[in-house]
DNA sequence: CGCCGCGTACATCCTTCGATCGACGCCGGG
DNA sequence: CCCGGCGTCGATCGAAGGATGTACGCGGCG
């Protein structure tokens, strides 16, 4: 199973970088090139054509970049993207990722960490470079928890209050929320009063940022 | 300056394992163990005696476990720490970050690796065990799109007004709105009516929606 | 069966909200 | 200088919201 070479597409438009990137991956063992870009295109086709394992990715690229490249090779499931870049840019982080990129790394990467990199992404796994990761992390601050985003009684409250916390999430008033669940108006007032005091709200307003902190409307 | 060893301390219940990290860091150049510990009460006292660059902690470990060891000397500014673990949970993974974990790596890894990731934390950037980085990306698809929500009259308001609608944004009443700003309630209801007009909403609680996904409160 | 908890429903009462007036002082530009 | 935008304050009034109390149907349980 291991013994399957990983095949790699390198694409980068400047011919030495490129040259460099298929030298230190031609001589892993394990890593065989398949195929070079100079473009996004060129990539994208290369990567359609020959389907390798993993494409190893420039942003600045000429034509489509990099980004664009990532976003149709993973939109279409073809590989895995390893972006690679000279530059330590917050949006370029963020637009590769966006893009379904499973790794993102610096230039300034050694050898070694390339070819372990490379074989992450083959494996399945996904790649950071050091530098970026802490400023990742640091804008993760509610992985766990940005559904059940904490609502001391959200789980005291009965189905139909849910409902009606959705409803107040959604901005509202009591008489479209009757409308809505075909109730009269006394009676969602009830509820909303229900869903107030046992979340420990005072107000509808609060209610409504409590539910969609919640995830109960858009 | 790159010529100050890394000062390490290794926490970890099982001495088998903890002895293999200090074999394993005390072989790299340029890395120090400077203490050990065998549970989490250890480690912040050794941690907070010795200021090493670097805490290297288990999770599961007697008293208080290594997440909890990881959020007092994160908290208190003492070192970064790189949480090490057998288990690849995801609530070991959101915990430990959530918690101010610097890294995060499986006991699988290679001793070049784990030489390179406290080498990584030493100089203030991130590591996550590859086998981690894909679900942790995969749960951060939205870092380059939630501050510039869409809201077509924001632009005509006033910057008192809006100030008030990230008022509204929180939940306050007019009463509320008014005390935090030092105006009267009147001249409150007067900003929220031009806040509601201009914005093209029928109350309050749909302007708080607005406010919330234009970025203006919490 | 009777009791109780729960969800649902309605009515009553008071507070808050929101719209719509009018008014004043301040500032900056025509 | 006068005008207009902005921020402030006030008053009124109808609509909406929120608290409180009561009531009915349903299911489980002793």
């Amino acid at each position: 199973m291991t013994d399957a070479p990983v095949r790699v597409v390198v694409a980068d438009d400047q011919a030495a970088i490129r040259t460099g990137l298929v030298l230190i991956l031609g001589s892993a063992p394990g890593i065989e090139v398949v195929a070079e870009a100079a473009d996004g295109l060129g990539a994208v086709a290369e990567a359609v054509r020959l389907r390798p394992d993993v494409v190893l990715m420039d942003i600045r690229m000429p034509g489509i970049d990099g980004i664009e490249a990532t976003r149709r090779l993973v939109g279409d499931g073809v590989c895995d993207v390893l972006v690679l870049t000279t530059f330590d840019l917050d949006d370029y982080i963020d637009d590769a990722l966006a893009a379904g990129a499973a790794g993102f790394l610096l230039k300034t990467v050694e050898a070694p960490a390339l070819i372990a990199a490379v074989r992450s992404v083959a494996r399945g796994d996904g790649v950071l470079a050091p530098e970026v990761t802490r400023r990742v992390l640091a804008r993760l601050p509610a992985p766990t928890a940005p559904a059940p985003a904490q609502v001391p009684g959200l789980d005291e409250l009965t189905a139909r209050e849910r409902e009606i916390l959705g409803c107040l999430g959604e901005g509202l008033s009591n008489a479209e929320i009757a409308a809505r669940l075909v109730i009269t108006e006394a009676t969602t007032k009830t509820h909303v009063s229900r869903v107030l005091t046992k979340l420990g709200l005072r107000s509808r307003v609060q209610a409504a940022i409590a539910a969609r902190s919640a995830g109960l409307a858009g």
